[in-house]
DNA sequence: CTGAAAGCGCTTACAG
DNA sequence: CTGAAAGCGCTTACAG
């Protein structure tokens, strides 16, 4: 199925190896005669370098490995396509290994390691507090990650998610809001925690309070948010303001508003973090901090190549976020009345 | 940083060719007391089995690529997900190769064929009538597509795309539907051809007319589809109902649906394609023929592992799609008081 | 400018 | 039950 060098040297005329460096780019190893021979030699019988032969010299196989959680999660397949990308664009190929939730991420690791990529770059937000991966990773394989990874000492490429938080709720105060509540991801994630201390710290600094009963876990999926969204509804529907952990979610958020006869921004605005491409085209169109996930991947996989090669990484690697105003959010209707204008003014 | 074989042979004290059949598994080939020495030696240094060298005196990587379109597609990352899936569980690992817009996909072929991939499985719609694709691929590498390939004779999985175009044409007749227009994806696409033409011959056998003046051509963006839908809007705003051909820009549509005023369902019914996670939180839930994507990416999977393995395969599997009824669609407001009611019972 | 040797880490017959 | 040989397709010094 396949022809070897030796096939096309023969045709050639000349040694294997010979046929190997020029083959490879190797400058001024043959004149140009022999080299124009070797070439369409090469060409004619389709010769495919072998790239497990040269690997297995080579002592690295010019691939990067991508341990991922859920391919089909709209933000993480953002961080593949700029991944692949790049990893692409420096000659390296990629190896996906997804590991699925409850499986030993060491397996993941394992499988990368049996195929020697160069390193692996960690798109898993799931894993962060799980001790296993970590454990796997830090030693053996040069590895960047995109989310936190238990036990550190794994570089992180990553943006501010407590800036995050604080963005939403400073764009809510400023519209004279003062009755928050908030739909988060799963409070053990390292995101969460910073996406809402950002947003409730900054409430406090404006000597508001956000009630521990308008606080609503969910679990990043629609149905989820839907959920929280109703619960929220039920306690104490008397929230003016939503900060939201993802556009996702938002929309089960928007969805459970609907069912309950509250209109979005004249009853309550909403405020999310990710800025999908559909932001723009939900009901109303979403205001959202966007986060910049491609520009991340990229980063991500250019750091990890830079380790691959021994090379000196930072630790970590914040990329800012910023707020896109849609017409998700505006002022309350009570205050946009009274106290609000003034304060407007005053910031 | 990587032991081999010959380590961990030293250490149990039997020769390395022993240690390798134990570590595979060759049942008989030692006592169990050896066994167990070199299990445990194994295990004690670390010992990672290198691929590259297996699969360079296999010929064959126990690898198989994936060639994608985009990566971000809500619908291609599922099957991305079956696929690695059902790869990982027979013990391959999937390479992943981006074919970029305008980029030679024979480089992508090429690149799969230097790792030694064992077959390659094509999810790149946008590639359909490419010819280099099929050219590249045929002969060389064993592959089975999720679309179709120009040239033929690569098995394909997929769905019947006709029968999707009849169903939701068969479902907007059965309410009573008589004024009808298409946002449709790309014109030269086989999907977009057969959902088309599934529809409109439904329409044709019922003794309605499609008017081309409401037939919208977009390419599967929020942005096109929303621009088509502004067109159709502008051009004849008297159709009852809008056929979509995917999820995605049914959100664009509905975004310029509202935007002109109109009313899902009540002024325009839509249906479209896929059934997304995210069709039944919009506004209104969105009535959608529903595509098996990961059962596609499942099958499409198997298949693939069965041609590498030399068996005999189907040169085409349809999966079937069927109609998930919401809240988008409805009896047009002026036929559901006179013509329809009969109509519909006679069905 | 070209060739021959050694070796990467394995597996697979083949001997004993 | 265990070992030694041959070879997969390359690259990288080293000779000439």
């Amino acid at each position: 199925m396949y022809v070897s060098l030796k096939d096309v040297a023969a045709r050639a005329g000349v040694s294997f190896q010979t046929a190997s460096k020029v083959l490879n780019g190797h400058p001024g190893v043959v004149s140009e005669r022999t080299r124009g021979r070797i070439l369409k030699a090469a060409k004619d019988i389709g010769y495919v370098p072998n790239a497990l032969a040269r690997g297995l010299v080579r002592q690295t196989s010019l691939t990067v490995g991508v341990l991922i959680d859920d391919v089909t999660d709209p933000a993480l397949s953002q961080f593949i396509l700029a991944a692949e990308r790049t990893a692409a664009a420096q000659g390296h190929a990629v190896l996906i290994v997804a590991v699925e939730p409850g499986m030993d991420p060491a397996l993941a690791v394992r499988k990368m390691r049996e195929h020697r990529v160069g390193g692996a770059l960690v798109i898993a937000p799931s894993l962060e507090e799980d001790p296993r991966l970590g454990m796997a990773l830090r030693g053996p394989l040069p590895a960047v990650s995109v989310n936190h990874v238990h036990g550190g000492g794994i570089p992180l490429v990553g943006s501010d998610h407590g800036a995050t938080g604080t963005i939403a709720a400073e764009h809510l105060l400023s519209l004279g809001h003062r009755r928050f509540a908030t739909v988060t991801g799963p409070r053990g994630r390292r995101v969460v925690r910073s996406r809402h201390h950002g947003f409730r710290n900054r409430l406090h600094e404006a000597g508001m309070r956000l009630s521990p009963r308008l606080v609503a876990e969910a679990d990043w999926t629609l149905t989820g948010a839907f959920a929280a969204a109703n619960r929220l509804l039920e306690t104490d529907p008397a929230f003016t303001a939503l900060f939201v952990h993802n556009d996702v979610m938002a929309v089960g958020v928007l969805h459970a508003l609907r069912s309950h006869g509250r209109r979005v921004p004249d009853d309550c605005s909403i405020v999310s973090c990710d800025d999908l491409e559909l932001a723009p085209f939900l009901a109303p169109p979403l205001t959202t901090v966007h986060v910049p996930f491609q520009e991340t991947g990229e980063q991500a996989a250019r750091v990890l190549l830079h380790l691959i090669r021994g090379e000196p990484v930072p630790s970590r690697v914040f990329l800012p976020t910023h707020l896109v105003v849609r017409d998700s959010t505006s002022a309350p209707r009570e205050t946009s009345r009274s106290a609000v204008p003034a304060e407007h003014g005053s910031l």
